[in-house]
RNA sequence: GCCCGAGUGGCGGAAUUGGUAUACGCGCACGACUUAAAAUCGUGUCUCGUAAGGGAUGUGGGUUCGAUUCCCACCUCGGGCACCA
């Protein structure tokens, strides 16, 4: 047998692969060619990673790491007979690109075309079981006419419509800026937003902007959580993004005013009756509409333009509180009576609620803007804590949690819980208020001006106002611009190709313009697993059949939960998708369920996480900081299989890890000892070498059960780590027999496919190991015989001893008393206690 | 500021439901093999102590026979915060 030439074997077996096609999914096909019955279909697996975005500078290191992980689970399904759909593309359309373009002049198609071609052959250098038949990209106008088809049924749905908001806005450069464009930058009168690019600092503009309304789902995205199959941080991630919260709107009138009021949302209406002043957005309307009697209107109206400009987060953080009064306008507390001021301050948003609170000595914001600008407080809740109860009340401290009741009228003496409720009955009474739930989710602004996105598919007709581009007309394509570069009035470069924009009214055949605005790079990325199912259909975004196939089970999955009725079995992504990608997305799919287009509620059962890959020494992998590792240099040195075997091994899956090319080694040299091991066992070639209850078959047993459940649960260090374990006690034993020597093999396939391929074919046989069967580990064989108990004096390890397996609580109790050790240390005292945790230890206490 | 995650040897990390802290790997030291080197194999490797024994899982408290694990407070790092993907 040669030596072990990773360069030779994986460029061997990844042609092999290729051309025998044997990672191609394919739709409904037969249990198998033998089985009775002809409508049995095999089982499928639909196993998905968050295809990337194809940047200029390459695969980095870290790109590689959910892929190998995902590859390990499909290969293992693979082999325990599924059907396995496991496919990628590319999401390609976006910033980066578009920037390229800006400054280089270069094609952003041309671009992209390059970048996915470099990143589809390191990608495919690695080994991945992916099914590139199937491969998308959404920048291709076959991908994207549906991306704008679906567009297009969210309008006639009215669910996406027109809206002003604000976008920041670069005054030198004079074009839109995204949130990461903008840095802040300390100026003489504190922090500012400046563009990145040029320095300027950059203005808030109001602009026309489709919007989707995603919060008319909020209410099934949070509850809908309940029945997929989710990390519990990922489920919480998406909760606190809903936000949904149960409270009411209160009503306080103005006093000069009886027919007008402020509403106010609030969850802790048990703390009204100290309400001493409201608080208003710098946005809010009533502010506008009001300004005439606001006595200091001048300074008002300086300090929300200052506000405006300042960045959200900034805004709310706690150091960075500002206010002002609004004089002249006073409210009235419908629960005490009083006339109280009204304010406006930066860290009320004016997206969430009604923009407006009510300001007491309960909650830490008003109450440290309270002591800011000396508004009168007062207290109504008293903490179960006595001892605390004097410095709340004198106003030292501020007492944000529930408690009971005082100064609050008819209310006294009750429980912030059993108050809220009695409270509500009574305003509303007087119709003061109303339960009320909101969400701080907010609708999804879905326009860009810019370039390098889908076109969203819309006439503008002088005398039909909004009109959809019909069905036949799509793909509206991005036709070709000789400058990437916004328009000056803040429009896509798509506005100034007059041939393109100027078209006939499809409804009316008068003049009419194309919209410019783009999608975002959202927009491709929340439907792309339902075109892998189906991914050449030109009649359909994909056809009922596949999605039914691809989506829902033959039989129930160990991954549905509930009330769920399927969709990808298993989809891994990174935790910074966990918010915004994976609500939009089934934001999508629950809208094309309501339009039956799709057979599911939800689109992904199970949802795992995979932490990022960072520098050597713990720091982010930049260009900038130049550490970054290119998996070609892995690849050519050490090989494919020693990359894959070292990512998984490095640390756990989900939690980020730093690299370190020193330690690549010893991932290496354990690929190195189950190829000496495979020489050893071709020389010997012994088919009944070990008798079958020896140590090693036993530890082999363990190995695939441990191996086994540890992909389930991506524990894949632990599993690389025992699988050390045991090809370390392989080669120290004299003999082993080729058909132990191949289940380990098997197990060790989706870590390290190519070896073990290779060592497969070296022992004769014919099929690949990738369509093998799964080992089953024997139980018997896993149970030991003897067992090793610890003895334990007051919590301290102070001896062990050995017992059968069978041995009862008495025996083992009457042993560890007779232990030497023991004897020496309880000598003299009383055993209060002993404590016995099967098949571990005695605790005696004394 | 808000939400989520993490903090264990020189380094990456392991540790069922609260039950032997430091598995596995890297590095380092010594030894075997070799003319030599590489590769490989073996032994050792948290810390103080000759030992008996003591101490240590970010910090400080608590619960428990027993805490890396549960509770409270705090510190540090990573991710997200709606136009990066």
């Amino acid at each position: 047998m040669k030596e072990y030439n990773h360069l030779k074997i994986e460029s061997k077996w990844q042609t092999i692969w290729d051309k025998n096609g044997i990672y191609y999914a394919k739709d409904f096909p037969r249990q198998s060619a033998s089985s009775l019955s002809k409508s049995a279909i095999k089982p499928k697996f639909y196993g998905l990673i968050e295809f990337p975005y194809p940047s200029g500078d390459g695969l980095h290191v870290g790109h590689p790491r959910p892929y190998i992980g995902m590859d390990i689970i499909s290969r293992k399904r693979r082999l325990e007979g599924f059907n396995v759909l496991y496919p990628i593309g590319w999401d390609a359309f976006g910033l980066p690109t578009e920037n390229f373009a800006i400054k280089t002049g270069k094609d952003p198609r041309i671009v992209t075309k390059k970048n996915s071609d470099t990143f589809r052959r390191q990608i495919k250098s690695l080994g991945i079981s992916f099914d590139w038949s199937r491969e998308i990209n959404t920048t291709d106008p076959k991908y994207y006419k549906w991306t704008q088809w679906i567009f297009l049924q969210f309008l006639k749905k009215g669910l996406a419509y027109k809206a002003k908001m604000t976008i920041n806005w670069c005054p030198k450069d004079k074009i839109g800026l995204a949130n990461e464009e903008v840095v802040t930058r300390s100026t003489g009168s504190g922090q500012a937003g400046v563009c990145e690019r040029c320095g300027t600092a950059v203005e808030k503009r109001e602009k026309e902007q489709w919007m989707l309304a995603i919060t008319k789902y909020a209410d099934r995205l949070y509850k809908d959580l309940d029945d997929v199959n989710y990390l519990p941080q990922i489920k919480l991630g998406q909760r606190n993004w809903i936000g949904k919260s149960e409270g009411a709107e209160i009503e306080f009138k103005v006093s000069a005013r009886q027919d007008l009021a402020i509403k106010v949302f609030t969850t802790r209406v048990d703390t009204i009756f100290s309400c001493t002043f409201i608080v208003l957005a710098p946005e809010h309307s009533f502010i506008q509409e009001y300004k005439n009697s606001i006595l200091n209107w001048n300074e008002v109206e300086k300090y929300i333009k200052e506000v405006k400009n300042r960045p959200e987060v900034e805004r709310t953080a706690e150091s960075n509180k500002t206010g002002i009064e609004l004089k002249g306008v006073r409210v009235i507390n419908p629960a005490t009576k009083e006339e109280i001021p009204v304010w406006v301050s930066d860290f009320v948003l004016v997206h969430y609620g009604t923009g407006a609170v009510f300001a007491d000595a309960h909650d830490k914001r008003d109450f440290d803007m309270a002591k800011k600008y000396n508004i009168p407080l007062k207290v109504s809740i008293k903490s179960k804590d006595e001892s605390l109860f004097e410095k709340i009340k004198n106003m030292e401290e501020c007492y944000e949690g529930e408690g009971v009741l005082f100064n609050s009228k008819q209310f006294d003496g009750l429980t912030s819980a059993e108050a809220r409720p009695k409270i509500i009955d009574w305003l509303s009474s007087e119709s003061a208020a109303s339960r009320k739930t909101t969400f701080k989710l907010r609708d999804w602004i879905f326009s860009r001006q810019r370039y390098w996105g889908e076109p969203i598919p819309v006439i503008h007709c002088q005398d039909c106002g909004v009109v959809p581009v019909p069905e036949k007309d799509l793909p509206v394509e991005l036709p070709k611009v000789k400058n990437y570069q916004p328009t000056d009035s803040g429009e896509s470069p798509l506005a100034n190709i007059s041939k393109w924009v100027n078209v006939k009214c499809p409804k009316c055949l008068g003049k009419a313009k194309r919209e410019t605005d783009t999608m975002p790079n959202w927009a491709g990325s929340s439907w792309y697993y339902l075109r892998y199912a189906d991914a050449k259909n030109n009649k359909e975004f994909a056809s009922k059949k596949n999605l039914k196939y691809w989506l829902t089970s033959p039989q129930p999955s160990p991954e549905r939960r509930g009330g769920n009725t399927g969709g990808v079995d298993w989809y891994n992504g990174g935790n910074e998708h966990t918010t915004l990608h994976l609500l939009y997305s089934r934001f999508w799919h629950k809208f094309l369920f309501d339009l039956k287009l799709v057979p599911t509620n939800e689109p992904y059962m199970k949802r795992t996480s995979h932490g990022m890959i960072l520098g050597e020494g713990g720091v982010k992998m930049s260009k900038s900081l130049g550490n970054v590792i290119n998996p070609d240099d892995i690849v050519k040195t050490y090989g494919a299989d020693t990359l894959r075997v070292y990512e998984m091994f490095m640390g756990p899956f989900d939690q980020s890890v730093a690299w370190s090319t020193e330690s690549i080694i010893g991932a290496r040299r354990f690929i190195e000892k189950v190829w000496r091991i495979g020489e050893k066992v071709l020389k010997f070639n012994n088919s009944s070498g070990m008798s079958k209850n020896s140590p090693l078959v036993r530890l082999l047993h363990k190995t695939i059960k441990k191996v086994s459940e540890d992909i389930e649960g991506m524990n894949f260090n632990t599993a690389i780590s025992s699988m050390m374990i045991l090809a370390t006690e392989m080669e120290k034993a004299e003999n082993v027999s080729v058909e132990d020597y191949k289940k380990f093999l098997q197990v060790l396939s989706p870590f390290a496919p190519h070896m073990t391929e290779e060592l497969w074919s070296l022992l004769g046989e014919k099929d690949s190991i990738n369509l093998s069967n799964w080992p089953k580990w024997d139980e018997n064989l896993i149970k030991d015989e003897e067992i090793k108990i610890v003895i334990q004096i007051n919590g301290k390890v102070r001896a062990e001893i050995f017992v059968q397996a069978d041995e009862t609580e008495e025996s083992i109790k009457k042993k560890a008393l007779e232990n030497e050790t023991v004897v020496r240390h309880i000598a003299g005292k009383d055993v209060k206690k002993m404590i016995y945790v099967k098949n571990r230890l005695v605790n005696i206490v004394i």
